[in-house]
DNA sequence: GTCTATACGAGGATAGAC
DNA sequence: GTCTATCCTCGTATAGAC
């Protein structure tokens, strides 16, 4: 009797799965779908299907698709927060500032390419309700402020430091939105490779320090 | 009798309207709709109440909601492929050729701001394949074979063109997509206000300039 | 060419067995 | 905790009157 229970649960391996590991591999599907479609046209079906757990767990542990949603963005944008929370900049000169905060940026977006997107699709579906309350806000404040401080001692030229904020952020996060459009050029590169991420995270520094010096 | 009928179409204003007319407002608020939305998440339904027109329109005209959005994707590009096509830059220096292009580019996005919009949901939703067929690709082209003769001539710095043009479409034209998110700042500017397009634009080739040129 | 009414399918969400 | 089966809303698309 208790055999035969045994040999079934080792038959059906679905049901030994615990809670955590499939709230992760639930998440994990959920950042891939959100990050292409956003939240409206985001599939709960096409998500599980994935997983290869069954559509209604999506409920069981996130209540809806909104939840779901919420889950996702929340846990895309903790690495970003983290890092800008460490990033302690007040003390450095504004070129340096600007150079370390981008060095931390890209890497960040480098380690989880579907950030931007999810991001931007959040941006133009949602005007950003649900982004509002997260913290990337934070992100493009530090960044405005490190320029005020580099036109304020003359290390930067005379550039509105909001209007630039804006045109970095795009220097480093369009690669990744722009991807998908990219990707047909001729040559076919891999845009995520590592190579790839690395000459990006280069070349866009590199732009952005020339472009803001003094001339 | 013929009297009655006319007084008729006088109360019945919308069968006046001709077929030019439908399918151009019918358009326009595609345009917005699939804008904000894409292709997948976009509703005819909302797109009918802007008209005004009844839904059914929409198939009468355009077969299907794919139709309509094809239409869309073909019209919002005709502009900038129309300006890319008058661009005659091989007689220019590198400087003024990415100068004057930088220039048609900025216009014809501030002309009309839904554009970036469109084309990153395209890309992002689609993989680009609709836009694959689109002329866009040749913008990309042109903008990366100025950076090439730059470079080669020596008035540019040593850049990696490709990296450099996407990077440098990331400054033209992430400020349209990220409206969204960027609005939610305390300052509450108007970022499609003609002062704050002409600002960015000048911002924008200013930054551009300046990265570019040699050190 | 425009409207009303409706058929039909897709997909979000729930109930209940195991 | 996981699965199966089902409900029901919403949205695309069509039929047909005017």
């Amino acid at each position: 009797m208790v055999r035969q229970a045994k040999a079934e649960k080792l038959l059906n391996t679905k049901q030994v799965r615990d809670a955590g590991a499939t709230q992760a591999v639930i998440l994990a599907a959920a950042q891939e779908e959100f990050a292409k479609h956003g939240l409206a046209a985001a599939r709960t079906e096409a998500i599980a299907a994935k997983t290869g757990v069954v559509k209604s767990m999506i409920y069981y542990y996130f209540k809806d698709k909104e939840g779901l949603y919420q889950a996702v963005l929340e846990q895309s944008h903790a690495d970003l927060l983290q890092t800008s929370l460490q990033l302690d900049l007040d003390d450095l000169p504004p070129e340096s500032a600007l150079e370390k905060f981008l060095t931390a940026l890209l890497d960040c977006v480098s380690r989880n390419p579907k950030l931007p997107m999810i991001m931007f699709h959040e941006a133009m579906q949602n005007q950003g309700q649900y982004y509002k309350r997260s913290s990337s806000l934070n992100i493009d404040k530090t960044l405005v402020e490190i320029l005020e401080r580099g036109v304020a001692t003359g290390a930067f030229r005379q550039l509105d430091p909001f209007q630039s904020a804006i045109n970095i952020m795009g220097i480093c996060l369009f690669y990744f939105i722009g991807i998908g459009n990219i990707q047909h050029y001729p040559q076919g590169k891999q845009l995520l490779s590592k190579a790839m991420l690395k000459q990006h995270s280069q070349e866009a520094i590199t732009l952005i320090l020339a472009g803001v010096q003094k001339a």
